[in-house]
DNA sequence: TATAGTGTAATAGTAAAATATAACACTAGG
DNA sequence: CCTAGTGTTATATTTTACTATTACACTATA
């Protein structure tokens, strides 16, 4: 898998299985990969994976059974609260950095639909 | 200054900067202050005050006179175009976050304004 | 009960950002 | 010419994420 090197990589894996969670790749009371396994496919060490995943611990979105694995939570209410609260947290992020810069609400939401029909009619590839 | 520990500082000093002249904080031709008064005013080293405004003058940002001071380019063009870039960036890296969470561009178009219109009611701070 | 698969944790080492400190180079002005 | 203010650079040290490695704890099952 490919990181950004200005942010922790503990801090990526979280997002990613924010992610595949989110996307229904991983189900509510579904079996995680072992934490040896995702080291493998993430490249990363085991304690790089261990501390992302006891932070999602922590936050109830896994749990974890020792012996066995670790599991996505079944409160379906729970990951609902986590979507919308990622989903909320980028919005802002973008928000008050364009704001920061004195562009207005509405100009944002204008480059927003400028930047989304560009995206269309491109190749794509200029901002990746 | 408060800085996010997921970033380098050197690279939360780029910005700022970019800020201060998108801004007009910092206008086309001025003198910044010195790299000594920016520790200090920034709390950081000089040395990572230097790293963030070595970046900013191979971009062309900034010029250095050596003895005299870092000045903000007179170039308009250039600021425009970063400013630009920026702004893109910023829609870009919230776009595709939550393009892989499966968010459709209507899904976040309404999103955007939903949370404009309660920015706009709210107390705010949720999310700060 | 032995073994394979799992999570958990500790230790030591590496790499990069940031710091503290000092020195050097250039400019303007008295 | 000297000095104060400026950018530039170098060295050593600290901090933290990350790695490598090992060991331990628990579970199911052959």
């Amino acid at each position: 898998m490919k990181f950004d090197d200005k942010i922790p990589i503990y801090y990526q894996i979280k997002n990613y299985i924010y992610g595949q969670i989110i996307t229904g790749k991983l189900t509510p009371g579904e079996k995680i990969p072992a934490v040896r396994q995702l080291a493998i496919d993430l490249t990363v060490n085991v304690n790089t994976v261990q501390r992302a995943l006891g932070e999602l611990i922590s936050e109830g979105i896994l749990e974890s059974r020792r012996g066995l694995g670790n599991f996505v939570t079944e409160d379906q209410a729970t990951i609902e609260e986590m979507k919308h609260k990622l989903i909320m947290e980028r919005l802002h992020e973008m928000y008050e950095n364009l704001h920061d810069l004195n562009v207005t609400d509405d100009e944002i939401v204008q480059y927003l639909r400028q930047y989304i029909k560009d995206r269309r009619t491109t190749k794509d590839g200029q901002y990746n």
